[in-house]
DNA sequence: GTTGATGCAAACGATTTGCAACTGC
DNA sequence: GCAGTTGCAAATCGTTTGCATCAAC
């Protein structure tokens, strides 16, 4: 848990402005553990601070992301991606061209099931995020693909 | 490998009309392993039929993944979904309601890594897909944050 | 011949962007 | 005071939908 205190030290050690929005995002996020959404944030800061703009909390999300003060849940990827493949396997993503490439191993089949919450699980599959082979080799051939973002 | 033949069949057996449409895109899906998105076979496509729209491709993927021809890679919400922690954990997350819980697991978080073509990986992440105890008992109390799509 | 799929264009929801006004440092 | 952020509204991107036409069975 990182307080108050840390988190303007942590702004101010990498000179990016602490605004009361930035703060206040960042708070309710780390007071609740049911992964909202921009606009899950946003509807419930609108009563604290009424001139908040959704813009404002996209904005700041990318903000704490690219901090790696908050996580995203799932693929960034905004775009679906189909398979033929429908056999049980995994996924490695290249972070820096968006390649997806398949991943078949027999030990990633079998996983512990989550154990809380009474929850039934009917199936998983593991990510991987990392780079390809190629754009880990400094050839970007594949960077093409992806329209980076920013 | 599902060939011509059994593809035909299969739409028969569950009395879905094959159109050509339909076979184009489960054919190229098929002969690839990009994992295309449905805009990549729309462009590929458009060569053998002009006349193909990108909403019938939309709705040809859907079909298929009805039918369990194809599968998606990555999570389905269309919504970014946001978290405080960034320590090493997974999540489950329920197909009814679409609540996503966190997963801590040790024996989660070092999996053997993917061996195949000088994929470097940085990280990754288990998501277990199922039913949470609120929706598996037939409460479907978290209904509701699922605007369900069909 | 019927039923359901296609193609088109408009609608939609999530996210981003341009720009003027404002605020943290 | 200045650089960088905010708020607004419009733009953008992926995806879905309504409807008339057309193809599969």
């Amino acid at each position: 848990m990182i307080d108050r205190k840390e988190v303007r030290s942590l702004f101010k050690s990498k000179g990016v402005p602490l605004t009361h929005q930035r703060l206040a995002v960042y708070e309710e996020l780390q007071a609740r553990h049911d992964h909202p959404s921009a606009e899950d944030l946003y509807e419930k800061l609108r009563g604290d601070y009424p001139s908040l703009s959704l813009a404002t909390v996209y904005k700041t999300l990318q903000t704490l992301h690219a901090m790696g003060l908050v996580s995203r849940v799932d693929s960034p990827a905004s775009q679906a991606r189909y398979d033929a493949v429908t056999a049980v396997h995994h996924h490695a993503v290249c972070d820096a061209c968006g390649k997806i490439e398949d991943v078949f191993d027999p030990r990633l089949d079998d996983l512990p099931a989550p154990k809380a919450s009474g929850f039934k699980p009917r199936a998983h599959s593991v990510h991987f995020h990392g780079l390809c082979a190629a754009c880990a080799e400094g050839r970007r051939s594949n960077a093409a693909r992806r329209s980076h973002h920013g």
